[in-house]
RNA sequence: GGGCCCAUAGCUCAGUUGGAUAGAGCACGGGAUUUCUAAUCCCGCGGUCGCAGGUUCGAAUCCUGCUGGGCUCGCCA
């Protein structure tokens, strides 16, 4: 139920009445008009710009387009009044009824209010966290895959087809450092004293156990053995290890991925970059040539060198991209290409990659690639994070990546909870920066909006177990509610909440197809708050409690009503990723 | 220097894809409690939407140019 997607289609319904009837002409375009709540209440319940979209077309004035508009909606029986304010719009105003079947439908729906078929089961590829498998997850990737997993939930809920993907660079040199690091420690836990880690290799404690194990499984075999005759053993072996880490790390967080591809075995080692770029040459859109250098910033060590490329430029790039180094091996670029490649062959046409801020230089060279590999049918968007500063009361806390001895993702979640983590690093857009204080987020305040938002749903909570106590064996199950009489919901707060609760599929959908999942946590920061006033209303004035004595009817009403706030709280926590508080005390 | 991102109240930030008088929270001032958990709520104060042009019925939102900040710039992933 989605009534601003109800009277869309109601306004093309009148179009076409207008257009049959000879009082517009065919062929006008609905789809820039929107049905949205006025900013102002006092407008009414339902606005539309519709009159103002059509005039041009229409070649009339914006306010005798909305003045035929108003004569077909008016007779409309949601409707209560329609009229006509400022350059054109419409506005409406609905009887009561209609706000109060949205309780019966919220409580029907249950956890499956606000899906929508919006995404008509296109299958959308979201790719996130993608941490190099050399270490455990740091704090930095917390908030990549808590907005990748947000989306993806969104996504779902709005009707597409998602998978969560997880991406794993395990082909360059730096697993092979990963792998050198660890026969370190396997000499170590052979007993010998190996002294600090020297420059290069990774100093972590984590990777102990992992040369214990090889040790283990090996024994001394490979002690003082040649590079070569174990490095491909130890770095699949270390590879392993670190992705079950990281898997770890995600679980804590809640974060599951459906598929994990590996660079090295499901991309490069079958061929997949070959035949990538046999498809670009086949189109001319390999060459070997020279680079220029960057423009007006060369760098020292700058010498011109033959090198295979591929015509990004052709695409929209800034400049032609590298594709193979000098050694022979693949660049990352040309791997991620026949990756992305692969994620088109496996049926995505809507391809969305999590990423830091950081990597921002290298969107436009994947738009290309993907642009010239799936020949225009797919799309690529790249959802950018900026950085979490770390804080505590206010102080940044310190960190040193040298010594290995950097905040884990683990640290943060052991110490605060996930369902603060995600729903903090929600609390502000994607591409801003974003303070997660230690000391802030625990606080329990509406000062800290993840408590203020539980808190509401708690309350939710503890106005049934009131219900109880007041009438014991009385049925305030969902469907005992959803059989309430719901005329007797008449006072205008309560209306009102209504009326906000009815925008949640509309917000989805908004915030699935902008890629904005921090728009479900404002949103839902916001009901809380009406919620909230309602409540303390209840406090000052007796007669507008949820629960009344003397009137189980009354309270059967009013708990369907809260019922359906604690609903949709629910749900839209659920897209978060956030479990909804029982009770907090 | 090139490219990308950002700039909104004293502070931290939203802003429904171009709509009507730009909104929250914090801070500051005042008020509500024999409570369905006051972990809450109400009132007030606070703005040249970085600057200058442009597009149109209408711009914080789109375009151009500035100013200031961040990220990035041929084989690191």
């Amino acid at each position: 139920m989605n009534v601003f997607a109800d009277f869309h289609a109601a306004l093309s319904t009148a179009l076409s009445a207008l257009v049959a009837e000879g009082k517009l002409p065919d062929g006008l375009d609905l789809s820039r008009a929107v049905v949205e709540p006025p900013r102002d209440p006092s407008h009414g319940d339902l606005s539309t710009n519709a009159a103002l979209v059509l005039a041009k077309g229409a070649g009339a004035k914006p306010r005798d387009v909305a003045m035929l508009l108003v004569g077909k909606l008016a007779v409309d029986p949601r409707v209560e009044s329609a009229d006509i304010a400022g350059p054109g719009f419409v506005n409406l105003r609905l009887r009561a009824g209609v706000w109060r079947e949205l309780v019966r439908a919220v409580l029907n729906l249950g956890a499956a209010y606000g899906e929508s078929r919006a995404g008509n089961a296109r299958p959308v590829n979201v790719e996130y966290v993608s941490a190099n498998p050399t270490g455990p997850m740091h704090v930095g990737h917390c908030r990549g895959a808590v907005v990748g997993d947000a989306l993806a939930a969104l996504l779902e809920k709005t009707g597409f087809s998602v998978t969560r993907e997880y991406y794993i660079n395990d082909a360059g040199a730096q697993v092979d450092t990963l792998a050198r690091s660890v026969h370190l420690r396997y000499r170590e836990a052979l007993g010998e004293n190996i002294g600090t880690i020297p420059e290069g290799l990774y100093p972590g404690a984590y990777l102990v156990p992992v040369g214990k194990a090889l040790a283990q499984q090996h024994g001394g075999k490979f002690r003082d053995a040649p590079e070569d005759e174990w490095l491909a053993t130890f770095r699949e072996f270390a590879i392993s290890a670190m992705m079950d880490l990281i898997r770890e790390d995600l679980d804590a967080l809640g974060v599951r991925h459906q598929v994990f591809t590996s660079e090295r075995t499901n991309i490069v080692g079958q061929g997949r970059v070959d035949e990538a770029i046999e498809r670009l040459k086949l189109r001319d859109l390999v060459y070997t040539g020279v680079l220029e250098p960057p423009k007006g910033m060369k760098p020292d060590d700058w010498e011109p060198r033959p090198q295979l490329l591929f015509r990004a430029t052709q695409f929209g790039d800034d400049v032609d991209r590298p594709l193979r180094k000098s050694d022979g091996s693949w660049t990352y670029f040309a791997a991620d290409m026949a990756y992305h490649l692969d994620k088109y062959r496996r049926g995505f046409v809507r391809l969305i990659d999590i990423w830091g801020a950081d990597h921002g230089g290298y969107i436009k060279r994947v738009d290309a690639a993907v642009k010239a590999l799936s020949e225009g049918r797919a799309t690529f968007e790249v959802k950018l994070c900026q950085m979490v500063n770390l804080m505590d009361r206010g102080e940044p806390v310190k960190m040193s990546k040298r010594s290995g001895n950097f905040v884990t993702l683990r640290d943060v979640v052991d110490e605060v909870g996930a369902d603060v983590v995600r729903f903090v690093m929600l609390t502000r857009k994607q591409d801003q920066h974003l303070d997660f204080d230690y000391a802030k987020v625990r606080e329990q305040s509406k000062d800290n909006p993840v408590f203020y938002v539980q808190y509401a749903h708690a309350r939710h909570r503890s106005a049934f177990r009131q219900a109880a106590q007041t009438f014991p064996g009385a049925d305030f199950s969902d469907a005992a509610l959803a059989a309430a009489d719901l005329e007797r919901i008449a006072d205008a707060d309560e209306l009102a909440l209504l009326r906000q609760i009815s925008g949640f599929p509309r917000l989805l959908e908004a915030a699935a197809d902008a890629g904005e999942p921090h728009r479900v946590a404002f949103w839902l920061y916001d009901l809380a708050s009406a919620f909230h006033q309602l409540w303390t209303r209840g406090n000052h004035d007796a007669a507008l409690r949820f629960v009344v004595p003397d009137d189980q009817d009354l309270t059967r009403t009013r708990l369907a009503l809260v019922r359906a706030v604690g609903i949709t709280v629910a749900a839209g926590l659920g897209i978060l990723g956030v479990r909804p508080a029982e009770e907090m005390r």
